[in-house]
DNA sequence: AGGGCAATCTTGTCAGTGTCAAGTTTTGCG
DNA sequence: CGCAAAACTTGACACTGACAAGATTGCCCT
């Protein structure tokens, strides 16, 4: 169907306005829609722009280039993700967190983790990052120390592979069977019980 | 540089033969540097041709499509890592094996976990996956069932996710902070320690 | 030995894509 | 009010995956 020309702003004339109104907004979820069921190597900036009724070229204005879109997806995703994280309870809290998220914002998940298609110095991505760091090196260290093993920077890469592993099997749908129907959620509590005999 | 004609069989004379020798391994190969370095995004059966010094089309009769490639690619690492993992000691040398294979073959690695680019009823990748799984549960259900938690499901749950966890944060550069110059399978050994309560 | 068939590889073509350059419309601000 | 910049369009180019049809070669079978 032709893309029903949506004024959204202005006029509520027949004839689509020049300008869109909140192109940038509109082609990011529409990419992420299209990374969450096919994929990033299935987005096409030509696609995003059909979707959004607007001309070919227009998404280069905002995002420059492929990268630049990914880009912008993967440090809006850090930016989530530590506001997230920010909110745990404690560390148990954080891993179960960290998973939401990626059920929840799947194609975001997936491009913060392909630096491949980023560009590794941008000055949001990198920041957004930094926040997101920071914030899982908060809950780790909120942990006592004498429960963990010996260092808390280990236990800190134990945590965040577990919940790393965890979720990016979910999403890949390697977990169907042995989670089956139950919450995968509640199944990462059982598996954080196992990695740290802490309380709970 | 022109592809300097490898005859590679037959005639030493000096122009490149029809028949190729060995396409289907050249081209393996070739994507396997590529996706190893940039990802698979860019993968380029064209440039894959060009590579082994044949015409455009010829990859397609060995593959038929890109997503054929990377299928066999995939079911070439399941391959791989179930040979690999029904040589492991115990459940820890599995997972230790387990970050090694993604270490050695980094792009068998990434394709393997990325179904939105494999054909998922190919049946030697299905088959190639089930070895591999049938390698991992082999290896879980080795340890005593009273030194892990409740069920062995989930005992096997929380080890794959580990490993897979630590080998793709490792992969995508996301642990060089916390690990350094250590070796990586070093530092899992420890991690793996932290899970499991059993010996050394 | 040799004839023919299938596997392998080539050439040609088409639609689709990302990116750049240059022009057009609109917004908003001095 | 006017004008510069932002937002968007049109056009073009090189590149890609895929398909069709033809050329070359290895190999099997009698």
């Amino acid at each position: 169907m032709p893309p029903a020309q949506q004024p959204s702003t202005r006029q509520p004339s027949t004839r689509r306005p020049y300008h869109h109104g909140d192109l940038r907004r509109a082609i990011l979820t529409a990419a992420l829609d299209v990374i969450a069921a096919d994929g990033p190597s299935a987005l096409s900036l030509r696609d995003l722009a059909r979707r959004a009724g607007v001309s070919h070229a227009a998404p280069a204005h905002h995002f420059k280039d492929r990268t630049g879109l990914l880009t912008a997806i993967a440090a809006e995703g850090f930016g989530l993700l530590a506001h997230t994280l920010n909110e745990a309870a404690d560390l148990k809290d954080a891993g179960v967190r960290y998973v939401r998220f990626a059920r929840e914002h799947p194609a975001h998940f997936q491009v913060m983790f392909t630096p491949e298609l980023l560009r590794a110095d941008d000055l949001e991505l990198t920041t957004a990052r930094a926040l997101a760091g920071d914030a899982l090196r908060g809950a780790v260290s909120a942990v006592r120390p004498e429960s963990l093993g010996i260092d808390t920077r280990l236990a800190g890469v134990a945590a965040w592979s577990l919940a790393h592993g965890f979720a990016t099997l979910l999403l890949s749908h390697n977990l169907d069977g042995p989670v089956g129907d139950k919450d995968p959620e509640e199944v990462f509590r059982t598996l954080a019980a196992m990695l740290f005999r802490t309380e709970s």
